[in-house]
DNA sequence: CTCAATTTTAGAATTGGTTCAACTTTTCTT
DNA sequence: AAGAAAAGTTGAACCAATTCTAAAATTGAG
């Protein structure tokens, strides 16, 4: 099992995430050339086509750590939830948007959303749209919670309101990184405006 | 004005981009190579990029036309819509749906969203943002109306609620391209279910 | 311990989008 | 109608991602 040989290649996958990492944020996806990034890695081309399909794959294993760290995070407000269904949410979608800039640029997240509608059926294409639905799955898990605790009529169609809140807010996310002068601030408080409705007619 | 290079100039046009929707729907966007496209064009590669600054952005002027085509479409709907909340915004999202595969594949589509994310501030980054506006602009139109004609309340915030149902739809139709065996209705009566809540709502 | 099988690496070759400097065509001026 | 200026065209050269194959390293059987 654990020989020279898996060490070795659990190292080279450190090294070429490490190094990649470094000169996305450094250079941009664009701007950080294969080539580039095997040198710092101290690896040649041909390994990182080894490890990982395409270029884009790289930046794959990157965001998808970055979102399981703010799924984790998300576990929190699912089991105990803001008194009030308006709080709940907004507290969850919070912790979505202020996490997402902390590895990731505006400009990887362009990239790695663009690459995962472009490839939907490459190794980064099929992961990136399991973790859409595991953060679909856990806002409508919220909903539930608030269903439970007797803050959200129970006769709501759960799923189809974490959807739609889901969908909603990854089209603005979209946006927000599409342009470089977008705030955290104001991404929230369009998001909060436009659940309102939704808040006022499945609250009690 | 309407001098010789002027017609010559909208006939290159013309056959460019015809040269391409042929060679798209044929072998795909990728498989459309541009030394192809140019000499199904009768034209040089460097003439096409005279016309258009990238590979994209000729993709970009045929997604143009088609959701001109619907956002044309719409307009009807708007003016005079079904008698009843849920069958006016499910007729105008049929609409926009029905229509979507007429000219534009898959995976043409799967191309055109990832390039205007990737690429926000190209031509058609640009443009493809201001359709998105613009369907979601005509979404609240209906809104407006049906409080007009008395069937949406009217203290609901129009606007609010059309960026919602279009940045859902659209999310449903992102999912929708990048699996190439969905089908129209599926998708169709998920949007519909998700609405189903806010159709509630915001009815009178 | 040795060596053949297997896995992995290296980097040169390929590929296809994009750029650019030289050449043509059209238009304008007189 | 001639010549100069402006506008547009051309395709070979460039660049960076990806592929391919010969060489190197690791493993395990005997």
């Amino acid at each position: 099992m654990s020989g020279l040989r898996e060490r070795q290649k659990a190292d080279r996958h450190r090294r070429i995430i490490d190094a990649a990492t470094a000169l996305f944020r450094e250079a941009g996806y664009e701007g950080a050339k294969i080539e580039a990034i095997a040198a710092q890695a101290e690896v040649s081309i041909g390994t990182i086509y080894n490890y990982y399909q395409n270029k884009g794959d790289i930046l794959g294993a990157i965001v998808s750590m970055e979102v399981n760290e703010v799924l984790n995070a998300g576990r929190g407000v699912v089991a105990s939830p803001p008194a009030n269904v308006g709080d709940a949410l907004d507290t969850l979608i919070g912790i979505y948007i202020e996490h997402s800039l902390n590895y990731l640029s505006k400009e990887m997240w362009r990239q790695a959303m663009a690459i995962s509608t472009q490839l939907p059926d490459s190794p980064f294409g099929q992961a990136y749209t399991a973790l859409d639905r595991e953060l679909t799955r856990q806002i409508s898990a919220l909903i539930t919670r608030l269903q439970q605790i007797g803050l959200v009529r129970p006769d709501i169609d759960g799923p189809a309101v974490g959807e739609l809140i889901f969908n909603n807010m990854n089209m603005m996310f979209i946006e927000f990184v599409k342009q470089d002068e977008a705030r955290i601030p104001e991404l929230r408080a369009a998001i909060r405006r436009q659940n309102r409705v939704l808040v006022a007619a499945i609250g009690v």
